[in-house]
RNA sequence: GCGCCUGUAGCUCAAUUGGAUAGAGCACUUGCCUACGGAGCAAGUUGUUGCAGGUUCGAUUCCUGCCAGGCGCACCA
C-alpha cells in the first residue's frame, strides 16, 4: 500500500500541471505534519509559495487549487480516505483524513506486523557508515560511547527504509601513537622489572598499561613487536565493550593494510595524473584549494614520511572502489577542521561532495549527584564506556546517548539514568510496552480477521491511532538529518498517547466486540514501540 | 586574529528544517488506586527566543553586525 503523502504529493502537482504550472520542482511541494491537529492531519503551504509568481493572494490560489485537487481526488478513487480539504490561515490547504483511513492503516499494521512500516526511501543504495574508528590506545571513551550508539541506530534506520547500510571501523594501527603505545608498555615493563624508569607525559598513562606491560612479559614479546602486540590486545578490549553496548561492525579496516597494499602510492599516482599535487621545501603539497580549502595540505613531509591525511585520502578512495556510492562519517568535533580538506580529496578523484557526508557528534558531559563529571584525557582518567555500561545499563546507556541532536552538546545524568521512574524516559517507553504485553498476556480473546477496530471511537483511541501512522514521517526526518534522535522523541509522545488511552479507557471485559477492537489497537502500539526500540538498540520487556 | 558550533521558561531540552497561538520533562502546588502493572494519569504557574538591523505574505529557523560561552586553527594523529 502506497503512502497517503506520497499520493497526495503526486495529486497536488497533478493540479499544478494541468494549470502548466511545470516550473515548480519536486522538492518544492511539501506536505506537513501540522502542529496543531485543528489545521488537519497534512498540510501544504505551496498557495503560499505561488503568491508571488501568479501576483494573486494566497487565499484565491489555495481555493482555486484545493477545488481541482478534490476533483482529482474523485478521479482516483481517493475519496473514501480524505474527510475534508480546506484553505485555513493565510492559504494552508489542509487535509483531514477519514476515520476510514486511520482504520485502514491500522488493520495494515495489524496483518502486516513491522512490515508494513517500512518504507522504501534508499532504493538499495550502498552507504557506508563509518563510526568510533578510535585508535587502539585505551578503553573507548564516551565520546565513542556516543558515536557508536549513533552510528549503529543511524545505520538500523538506514537498513530499514530501504538502504544497503554497513558499519564500519577504520583502525590506525600504524603510525606515531602505536610507537607511543608500544614505548608506554616497554617503559613499563622495565618498571615491573625493578627499574627505575622516567615516563614521559605524552605516553599513555592509565593502569591498563600495567596490564599489558605484564600479559607481554609472559608472553616474551619483543620490543619492536610491541606496538602492534599491545594495539591487539587494547582492540579485543574495544570489540568487547562494543559488544557488549551493542554495536556490531561489519568491516574492520586496517590503515597498516592499506599501505602494505600500496594503496596511498596508488592513490597519489593518480592525483598526480589529475594535477592534484606538488611540491614545494622538500615537502608534497594537495592542492585542496582547487576544491573550497583555505590552504593547501601537506601530505608527504619533507622528512619522507606521511601525514595524517596521505592515508585518508587513500582509504576514502577505497571505499568508493568497494561500491559505496554514499559515504557518511562519524567524527568528533575536534575534527571539523579536517572536512574541507576530506571532501577536497573525493572531489579530486571525481566523486559529488555530496557523496560524503560529515556528521559531528558532539561530546557528552556525564553528570553524577548533579555535578560533571571531570575528566582528563592526558592523565588517563577520563569516563569509559565500560563505566557507564556498568553503572546504567545497556538499554539506558544507548537512549540517553540519542536523547539529544546529534550536533548538540549532550548532558548525560547518570542518576536518572538509573531511575525507575517516569522521569526516566528509557523506562517510561519501555514500562508501555510492558504494560501491553501484560494485558495481551492476560487477554483470553483472539485477535482474528474479523475485528470492527471501526468500535474505537474514543478521542484518545483515535490520538493513538493518528501516533503510530507518524512513524514513517519521523523516519523520512532521520533521513533528511542523518540523525536518529527524533525517533527517541517520537517514542516518547506514542509511550504518552499510550498510557494515556490506558488510564481512561479499559481493554479487557468490556464487551467481546470492544475488547478485540481495543487488543488490536493496542497490539498496533506494540508493534510500533518494538519497531522504534528495535532501530534504537534497546530491549524490548515482556515484564519489568 | 581566522573558522566552526551553541545561546529559547528557574534547570535540561523541543519546535516536523521558513509556517498558523514557541511546546515537553524536571522542579513547585493540587487531585485520581475494591477492575487489564499507580513504575501511571489529570489540572495549575513559567517567555523581550543573547542584542541590533535586514530578507519574506510569515523568522526561534535564512543574511549582516555586535555580545557571551565552547571547540578547532601543525611538514601532530
Amino acid at each position: 500500500m502506497k503512502n497517503i503523502q506520497t499520493v497526495l504529493i503526486e495529486v497536488v502537482k497533478k493540479s499544478l500541471l494541468n494549470r502548466g504550472l511545470t516550473q515548480v520542482s519536486d522538492d518544492e511541494i511539501i506536505l506537513d505534519i501540522p502542529s496543531d491537529e485543528r489545521f488537519g492531519d497534512l498540510s501544504t503551504n505551496i498557495a503560499l509559495r505561488l503568491s508571488k509568481l501568479l501576483k494573486q493572494s494566497p487565499r484565491e490560489i489555495g481555493l482555486s487549487l484545493a477545488g481541482d485537487i478534490k476533483k482529482i481526488l474523485d478521479e482516483d478513487h481517493l475519496q473514501g480516505f480524505i474527510k475534508e480539504i480546506k484553505v485555513e490561515g493565510a492559504g494552508f490547504i489542509n487535509f483531514y483524513f477519514s476515520q476510514e483511513y486511520f482504520y485502514s492503516q491500522l488493520k495494515n499494521i495489524i496483518s502486516n506486523g513491522k512490515e508494513a512500516l517500512r518504507i522504501n526511501l534508499g532504493k538499495n543504495r550502498k552507504v557506508l557508515i563509518e563510526f568510533v574508528s578510535a585508535n587502539p590506545t585505551g578503553s573507548l571513551s564516551v565520546a565513542h560511547a556516543r558515536q557508536a550508539a549513533v552510528g549503529d541506530s543511524l545505520a538500523n534506520i538506514f537498513d530499514f527504509i530501504g538502504f544497503n547500510a554497513k558499519r564500519e571501523y577504520y583502525l590506525n594501527d600504524e603510525g606515531n601513537q602505536i610507537n607511543i603505545l608500544g614505548n608506554s608498555v616497554d617503559l613499563r615493563m622495565k618498571e615491573l622489572a625493578g627499574e627505575k624508569v622516567e615516563f614521559p607525559e605524552n605516553y599513555y598513562q592509565g593502569s591498563y598499561i600495567y596490564d599489558v606491560a605484564k600479559k607481554a612479559k609472559e608472553d616474551n614479546v619483543a620490543k619492536d613487536a610491541l606496538g602492534d602486540y599491545s594495539g591487539e590486545y587494547i582492540l579485543d578490549i574495544i570489540k568487547k565493550e562494543l559488544e557488549d553496548f551493542g554495536v556490531r561492525f561489519d568491516y574492520w579496516s586496517s590503515q597498516k593494510e592499506l599501505t602494505k597494499a600500496g594503496k596511498i602510492e596508488q592513490a597519489f599516482e593518480s592525483l598526480k595524473q589529475k594535477g592534484f599535487l606538488y611540491e614545494d621545501g622538500g615537502a608534497t603539497w594537495f592542492k585542496s584549494t582547487a576544491f573550497g580549502d583555505d590552504k593547501d595540505r601537506v601530505v608527504i613531509k619533507s622528512d619522507g614520511a606521511y601525514t595524517y591525511l596521505a592515508p585518508d585520502i587513500a582509504y576514502h578512495e577505497e571505499k568508493y572502489r568497494r561500491g559505496f556510492d554514499w559515504l557518511i562519517n562519524l567524527w568528533g568535533p575536534d575534527h571539523h577542521g579536517y572536512i574541507n580538506r576530506l571532501k577536497a580529496s573525493v572531489q579530486a578523484f571525481g566523486h559529488d561532495a555530496a557523496s560524503l557526508s560529515i556528521v559531528i557528534v558532539q561530546l557528552a558531559t556525564i553528570f553524577r549527584d548533579g555535578t560533571p563529571v571531570q575528566m582528563s584525557t592526558r592523565k588517563g582518567q577520563y569516563i569509559t564506556l565500560r563505566e557507564v555500561l556498568d553503572e546504567v545499563g545497556k538499554d539506558a546507556a544507548r537512549f540517553f546517548f540519542l536523547m539529544r541532536r546529534t550536533s548538540s552538546h549532550l548532558d548525560f545524568d547518570l542518576d536518572v539514568a538509573k531511575k525507575q521512574s517516569s522521569e526516566n524516559p528509557v523506562f517510561y517507553i519501555q514500562y508501555a510496552y510492558a504494560r501491553i504485553s501484560s494485558i495481551l498476556r492476560s487477554s483470553q480473546v483472539n485477535i482474528d480477521g474479523d475485528v470492527d477496530v471501526s468500535l474505537l471511537k474514543e478521542k484518545e483511541e483515535l490520538a493513538l491511532i493518528k501516533k503510530l501512522l507518524q512513524f514513517q514521517a519521523i523516519l523520512n526526518i532521520c533521513l533528511a538529518t542523518q540523525d536518529p534522535y527524533m525517533v527517541t522523541v517520537y517514542l516518547q509522545e506514542l509511550a504518552e498517547s499510550f498510557h494515556k488511552f490506558y488510564d481512561l479507557h479499559r481493554v479487557l471485559g468490556v464487551g467481546d466486540a470492544l475488547t478485540k477492537a481495543r487488543l488490536a489497537l493496542i497490539e498496533g502500539a506494540k508493534i510500533v514501540l518494538a519497531c522504534g526500540l528495535d532501530l534504537l538498540g534497546v530491549s524490548k520487556p515482556e515484564k519489568m
